[in-house]
DNA sequence: AATATTTGATACCTTTGAGGTATTAAAAAA
DNA sequence: TTTTTTAATACCTCAAAGGTATCAAATATT
């Protein structure tokens, strides 16, 4: 290249810090290897043939290519660029996780991310086999192959249809609705968390009658809108879903409580995820304050 | 590339026919030169980190295009690829140039042209300063700087338009039409060609009587066409337009001939050139038989 | 549980080949 | 004619690529 530039061995060879005589033989032994005359030489001058000339052209692109391949290797190696494969399950308040999106495309354009609304428990077993990196899911969690941190803890609130006669009651105990028909998520998609309703229920004295299950949250306050049952969800849902003909009746006195996590293999290797993660516990605390 | 592959030092190092303390080096060298971990090692396996993933995809990008820049320097070399810049004069039968260039593009896609009517003047500047690979023009060719092949020698013919008296002449000689208005090639453009012509008429015992000078022979012959005037043209234009409303008269008593020939410069190092040349004389050759 | 085997890393030695020096032949400049 | 400049050649030197021996840790085998 250097010498296709010059068109002077000697000039070529100081540029390379080298000698002159090292360099007649670089390119001798490069045309040798081809099979292939580069230069035109002759005591007066050097030039490029025609196939030097198409060689010096595309070697430039692949020198330039190369920079771009090893600076983009530098950037996976930080965390600045990488694809992302997170879950999260439906229920948790996709407000942290939209900021921290829009943060990383507008920071780190080099980190494209694919997102799938998962259960708590597809999402473990997702982590596990490597086709996802990260999940925000609901605790408990059982496996010890996970960095867990916590985003936040939230009371359950009970869900009603707008006008319910219950939001005028006073004391506003889940009692109130025992009798009533109950919408859970589904046992064997979410067991955790049908075993964390069923219990509340239980201490507070009565068996749910479980009308339906759904599979995810939205389905849960569709249904209860169009009266089809009450059900109890983390209070933040209310947030997510304001304009609906809902209330929402947090349930302070049960003293259960519901967590939202951030989970990825302790194991672990990719860069983003450290850059995604870390964004999302910075971004999560200043939205708690 | 290896390594990526076997994910595996000792096979690894067996495929690059040297052993494995050396390959750990360079992979530690590598490394090391980018800053980055492209491998993640342990006693059990050896796995690409998302950085080593994404140089190895790259890096076999690179290989493959590498690969085939040497197949395409090769045959840029062996003249079965590259780009010609091709000249001829407007008088020369485009029947071969054309076969030619079919040929090419059968034959031999890697050779791509660019085509240019032009005198012969003309032609022999831009082949000169390198403008132009090949020239198909007319002689003589003063430049003692080119390679010259004659590709035919011809009759002149008298050109007039259709129904003109002369053809029911018996003797069908030049005098006939000294009286005529004439239409020549313009002198300042091609003065070899405008210097033939006059010398024809004067040893014809006349000085022609030029009505109107033209740039190519499209022009000339369209002239004539109109009924402006007659005009002396090599006899191979007869083939070149058939279908207009012109007689060619053959001028085999004047003695005159004119030679087209194809040019290139005695240092031209253009592997296609030689290809392109070879193709024109071989396939010119098989016409004229 | 004990032993054998396999793996990648380390230390140190060997040798190949990349680079340097001296010089030449031919062309260009003075 | 002399001097300078250029790329090529011959030969030498030494750095760096590769080899050998070995280790420590993890598996596999007994």
């Amino acid at each position: 290249m250097v010498l296709a530039e010059e068109l002077h061995f000697r000039k070529a060879a100081e540029r390379l810090f080298i000698s002159q005589p090292p360099l007649s033989r670089q390119i001798k032994e490069l045309e040798g290897e081809l099979g292939v005359q580069l230069f035109q030489r002759s005591k007066k001058s050097v030039n490029l043939t025609e196939a030097g000339q198409f060689l010096k052209e595309e070697v430039a692109h692949l020198f330039t290519r190369l920079e771009s391949i090893k600076r983009k290797v530098k950037e996976i190696d930080l965390g600045e660029a990488g694809h992302l494969q997170i879950g999260y399950v439906s229920s948790a308040i996709q407000d942290v996780l939209a900021r921290v999106l829009l943060n990383l495309k507008k920071d780190l354009p080099g980190i494209s991310t694919s997102l799938y609304e998962l259960n708590t428990i597809r999402q473990t077993s997702l982590l596990s086999e490597g086709q996802l990196d990260v999940g925000i899911m609901r605790a408990p969690i059982k496996s010890d192959q996970f960095v867990i941190y916590t985003l936040y803890k939230e009371n359950f609130a009970l869900l009603v249809p707008k006008g319910h006669p219950m939001i005028h009651s006073p004391k506003q105990q889940l009692q109130e609705v025992a009798k009533e028909p109950f919408i859970f998520f589904a046992k064997d998609y979410s067991p955790e968390y049908y075993n964390d309703l069923m219990h509340m229920c239980n201490r507070a004295g009565f068996t749910p009658n479980i009308a339906h299950e759904a599979i995810n949250m939205h389905s849960i306050v569709r249904l209860v809108e169009k009266g089809l049952g009450v059900s109890i969800v983390p209070f933040s849902v209310s947030q997510m879903y304001k304009n609906l003909e809902v209330d929402y009746i947090e349930l302070t006195s049960t003293g259960e409580k519901t967590e939202t996590v951030v989970a990825y293999r302790k194991d672990c290797i990719k860069p983003s995820v450290f850059t995604f993660v870390n964004l999302l516990l910075k971004l999560n605390k200043q939205i708690m304050e």
